[in-house]
DNA sequence: CAGATTGTTATCCATATGGCTAAGTAATCA
DNA sequence: TGATTACTTAGCCATATGGATAACAATCTG
């Protein structure tokens, strides 16, 4: 389950995978559209897309000799469910800490 | 800069990692606090610590021997960007779909 | 059918990652 | 001062990652 999490950040830690996850948002294309622009041969870029679709980042199908890349939407949200929860429980802290800090600013500093 | 999200996104594919940005959630710790609980060696745990770090997730401060390991709130929301802009794209493509969808189920199918 | 397209599979390679032990340094405590 | 605590540095190792080439397979197209 939280497995996924690894899988799902690290899909998103590299710049060619988040790179077709942008082309992506505009619809699906095939893997040889997705391949223009990527300066690398098409085995290595097959493996990006292995990682995405292993992450569940994306699905793929085939229809004669071409294979239609899609997005897939639920597992960014666990990604960005994670990031919301902690980031929601540190900015607490930290406007605690700045409640703290005016708090602090607000006594007679030594005059 | 963009470069950055990579720091990001890889320093949370690790669980133990994760853990510790969860633990600090609830306000800074010593090395050897966080380390507690993690079944490694210390100079294993540190690697993970440094990437925290170099990807801008924590900042530490020494006093003494001890070092004190305190969460920084910035950079996660770099990635909290970078997702739900993407998640917005794609889920408004994914609305348009079902809306598509609907429309087409509302014509007589075949008359 | 011949040839071009569009992947796919199999290997290989260099570097990065995540773990370890061993040994060292720098405070603090008895 | 000697021991303990809390890291720190320096290697070492196995596996994962991100790239490559070469060769194969399965469609279309003419």
């Amino acid at each position: 389950m939280d497995n996924n999490l690894n899988d799902i950040f690290s899909a998103l830690a590299d710049p060619t995978r988040r790179a077709v996850i942008e082309r992506l948002t505009t619809g699906p294309a095939p893997v040889s559209e997705l391949h223009l622009g990527h300066d690398m041969a098409m085995p290595s870029f097959l493996k990006h897309l292995g990682k995405l679709e292993s992450a569940g980042l994306i699905h793929t199908a085939k229809a004669g000799r071409v294979r239609t890349v899609h997005l897939e939407a639920a597992p960014i949200a666990r990604a960005v469910d994670w990031l919301t929860h902690h980031r929601t429980l540190w900015e607490g802290r930290l406007d605690r800490l700045s409640a703290l800090a005016e708090h602090l600013e607000k006594e007679p500093k030594d005059g």
